[in-house]
DNA sequence: CTTAATTGATACTAAATTAGTATCAGTTTA
DNA sequence: TAAACTGATACTAATTTAGTATCAATTAAG
């Protein structure tokens, strides 16, 4: 069970870069180039984010993209249920006739309450906090000569 | 995103068929009869169960399945691993070369806490405790006339 | 001892979702 | 006016999920 498709990752890094870039319009191009997105699935995906009001371009030579919103209002929840739907324990088969699963509702009382759970984090996290996160590892990254990231965020 | 898919769903409701069949072997054509689930993927269903050694068979004539633990110690948890592969975030590119998506790792680090949450809340949720749910449910369906859940388990 | 009801094993098809590619038109700046 | 860009959209490929089919082996009951 994957919890962020590829999709979601992307969009995610993709914001990243953006926060990076600050006010200034930042290419597809060289979002793929420095995250490893492929192109032409990075062009869709960003189309997307416009639609979902996240991001702003503008054409032509010297366009690109940028943030639209500051990056603290921008929750990791919304972007995992923008590309991935809201998270459902399983299609409800309730009202379709008389609920012959009742188990399925019983368990699903259960998973309602895990959901709310994850939710609630879900939101807490934002492009904001990530970004600033991020410039904390990689502050630690080049005080050191290594490659490796601290113990604490290998997996 | 969908928690359960629906192999998992139908398990549980499987398992807790088993579990009302107490001690006697329930065959394939009644559990999926009773629980409405496609007969030859409930088949292949319990072949894996019995792989995991969830239940146990009996061949032949008034054969069929029965559990092969207590229903308080088939976790939840354990069939959403078996069926739907391990709670992950998105596959880790670390190792495979210097990791390019440190945003990815940062969200990872956060997201694993939360994995955690998840997994400890799931390991509570067993057979045992839905089953036990289901037959209060079951035991208000049938002292009123109606057949609407009570209003706290619809969805 | 034969028949019908059952599981064991395994291979296959179909549908849905996710991931990725291609193309061409329009816009902008140098 | 050419090159560097996005807008829009349609397509293909890969993977996962869902479901079907078939035949052999076992067992209880008449």
């Amino acid at each position: 069970m994957k919890v962020l498709t590829k999709k979601t990752d992307y969009a995610i890094r993709a914001l990243l870069a953006l926060a990076a870039g600050k006010d200034s319009y930042v290419s597809a191009k060289t979002i793929s180039a420095e995250q490893d997105i492929p192109y032409q699935f990075l062009r869709t995906l960003l189309q997307e984010m416009i639609g979902m009001e996240l991001i702003i371009s503008k054409e032509g030579v010297q366009g690109g993209f940028r943030l639209n919103k500051e990056p603290d209002k921008i929750q990791v929840k919304h972007l995992i249920e923008g590309f991935q739907g809201k998270v459902q324990v399983s299609e409800c088969m309730f009202r379709k006739q008389l609920c012959k699963n009742r188990a399925t509702c019983v368990l699903r009382h259960e998973i309602m309450r895990i959901e709310q759970v994850v939710s609630n984090e879900f939101e807490k996290i934002t492009i904001g906090t990530l970004f600033r996160n991020l410039q904390m590892v990689n502050g630690l990254h080049q005080a050191s000569e290594s490659d490796r990231l601290p113990e604490s965020l290998q997996h």
